[in-house]
DNA sequence: AGCTATTCATAAGT
DNA sequence: TACTTATGAATAGCT
């Protein structure tokens, strides 16, 4: 069709191959859309020209073909191309998906939200659940404290100490004769507490 | 081309429809072969038929084409084909793991494991939370035990009168005269409870 | 599935 | 790149 046939062969003049393709890329996505047009079918249509770029045509869209092709083509060769890598994923996300359901439904009912289509068996277990982890919490809370208390009484007592060594020094011997020593002791006493120090103890950290 | 122009509009008449898909069908691939030859070019050719039937061409291979065509495709619009689609679920996937963890860490420490790197702040909000829970948990049982009582009394009370209303019937008026009555009512009285069906309720717990 | 009149696509020229 | 036109190809309607 035109003014003399030609041999299909690659065209060797670029200029002429350039028109050409120009030509025939238009006539062909033309036929492409007339086909899905006349005959009700769905067509994808992809062309790179020889300088990489690309022209397109699809009936519906390039990805609902490609997906369709690929679709076709694992019920015969399974796996390996990227629609099936894609529906792993999603098979994956959907299974994760269903655990975090499942985990927040729980979380909830932990949480005391959502116990409305529960038995009096269920609300039992939840409760001595509950009850364990309330008991597991305050005696892990119990012990930090009391080795906070713990530690300041040890701190509490080694100022004592101090300040004991540093009013024989200060007032040598004379504890010995009278009484200088027993006004300065004020809080004396065995695993005594030493109140304003409590106010410090905050930034210590529990250590099991 | 043919005898007639048609307009380019579905073909109502099957049969006709058939016959110019296989036709044009033909061509088309015809074409784009040539096309892909003369002007050296990179062909990929999707068709589904109405009825589902896939035909394709591609001058390289359609895979090659389709590979081609996505990569393509991500430099411009990141998403949605199939390659970026499997980076989408990738990280969706990813996502969900993460959400996953942090409510199995959150929810291991609601069930009281796991409390080892928590300062007493942080038990004591758990705490809280617990026993807020708990209250939840314990309110919703005991309101389903004494719908639960509150039905069986109904019940009891119900079969109570049944029977009354039986011993009417079978000892006649004989109750107004003397005494066969009072010996069948063992257990009367307003809102009174049966014994036996209390054993159905799950045991109450403490209320701290 | 073939046939053929007719329309369409396009090669080569401008 | 666009327009023109002669020509071969594609195909609509028939059989």
């Amino acid at each position: 069709m035109g003014r003399g046939k030609i041999a299909i062969r690659r065209i060797d003049n670029s200029a002429s191959r350039q028109v050409t393709f120009s030509k025939r890329r238009k006539g062909l996505i033309k036929k492409a859309k007339e086909l899905a047009i006349l005959c009700d079918a769905e067509v994808g249509l992809v062309i790179f020209s020889s300088s990489g770029k690309l022209y397109e045509f699809a009936s519906t869209s390039m990805k609902t073909v490609i997906e369709r092709y690929n679709t076709l083509k694992e019920e015969h060769q399974q796996l390996s191309n990227p629609s099936s890598e894609v529906k792993f994923w999603q098979r994956e996300a959907a299974i994760l998906k269903q655990q975090l359901q499942n985990l927040q439904d729980n979380h909830r009912q932990l949480m005391g939200e959502q116990l409305y289509g529960l038995r009096v068996e269920d609300l039992q277990n939840l409760e001595n659940q509950l009850e364990m982890s309330l008991k597991g919490v305050r005696m892990k809370k119990e012990r930090i404290l009391t080795n906070e208390i713990e530690e300041l009484n040890r701190r509490g007592s080694l100022i004592h100490q101090e300040n004991v060594e540093l009013f024989k020094k200060v007032y040598g011997t004379r504890d010995e004769n009278g009484n200088a020593m027993s006004s300065y002791v004020f809080d004396g006493g065995e695993g005594s507490n030493v109140p304003i120090h409590l106010q410090l103890s905050q930034p210590e950290r529990d250590k099991d």
